[in-house]
DNA sequence: AGATTAGCGGAGGCAAGCCTCCGGATGCAA
DNA sequence: TTGCATCCGGAGGCTTGCCTCCGCTAATCT
């Protein structure tokens, strides 16, 4: 068969966006108001606290997210969504900086957001394509450093991400010591110097 | 004044033990009771359940912890007090075994207790307390390894504290996993070899 | 043994969030 | 412009957990 122009995987998934203009428009307020929510008060902020932040009826939301794990995974694709696209700005650089700087990046976009991956315990198939699509631009950047002989080869992408997600969703005082923090971690990670 | 036989300060904090048999039975019971419950389903189950596991009234809970965050405080003080006893079994170990040893005791003791220690925000002057307590009796094993040279100095005990926790805190797919993560990143920690 | 009183425990009032339901509004196509 | 399919939104019923209150029980003292 024909190769098409391909859309992410991640498209397919998830709740569709609704047809008429208005809907269209409570459909995007609710995904944005849901993110904040969400990333302010965790994965058990009111569903009633969405809807009034974005402007809508709560049982507009019911209609477009019928559960709150809908709400949760759409909203978790998303995230994924801008992630694998950060991955590309990395594609050429060094091969440690490369990878360092993605995860800056995963540490600035998924952090704060833990507690929605948490809340999706991962055997839904949402959950389960969105890892996928996650490992597959970040493992790259792992395996182009382990080839250069800058990163141990003993470290599978997995045990890199939980590293890194875990340390990060701890309290800090303050980004300086989270980022000391980090970086000491990493050095483990490191080889060749 | 003359120095009399002190107990650890942590006695002194949080809610008292009821004078009657039956009462202290309760009391007890309630405590286990609430860090089965809270380590099972998080610092926000119900109190409910609490009492109903320690087969005692409602009644029975409020009385002896008026508020949620009572009870919270007296079963965190408990955990602290049992992780300082830990750290006076490493006193004289080699200082990186030491200090490994009593953070796998740390990792046992605190990392599913997680919860806990996030839903009291660390104002009060009982987490205060707990905290100093349970600093003062780790630190001296982070400070033996940095004079011994197998520590990297630029460190602080709450950096480390916060990286293995963090790491900890996390879900991983195995204990083999998370070891292997934790050592990684201890690696980081680790100088001279 | 009898008196005293600390302690027990659950019924029930209250608050908050979940989700449904349906009368009314409105974008869109013809 | 008109008609209708789509969409809005919040009132309200339901569940769940919080916490108080008070009549009863039984441990402890003398």
């Amino acid at each position: 068969m024909a190769q098409d122009v391909r859309e992410s995987p991640l498209a397919e998934l998830g709740v569709r966006r609704p047809q008429r203009a208005d809907a269209r428009r409570n459909f995007d307020a609710l995904l944005t108001a849901a993110r904040e929510v969400f990333s302010e008060q965790g994965a058990d902020a009111s569903l009633e606290d969405v809807a009034r932040r974005a402007g809508v009826g709560i049982g507009t939301l019911y209609r477009n997210f019928p559960t709150r794990r809908d709400l949760f995974e759409r909203v978790y694709i998303g995230e994924v969504e801008e992630l694998c696209a950060a991955a590309e700005e990395f594609a050429d650089a060094e091969p440690w900086a490369a990878l360092t700087g993605w995860l800056d990046r995963f540490v600035r976009y998924v952090a704060t957001k833990r507690a929605l991956m948490e809340a999706l315990n991962w055997e839904s198939p949402v959950i389960a394509t969105c890892r996928a699509e996650m490992f597959g631009c970040g493992t790259p950047l792992l395996e182009r450093a382990q080839a250069a002989g800058v990163a141990r080869a003993d470290l599978t992408f997995d045990d890199l991400i939980k590293m890194v997600s875990g340390i990060t969703s701890g309290k800090f005082t303050d980004d300086v010591q989270r980022d000391r923090v980090l970086q000491i971690a990493l050095d483990g990670v490191r080889t060749g110097r």
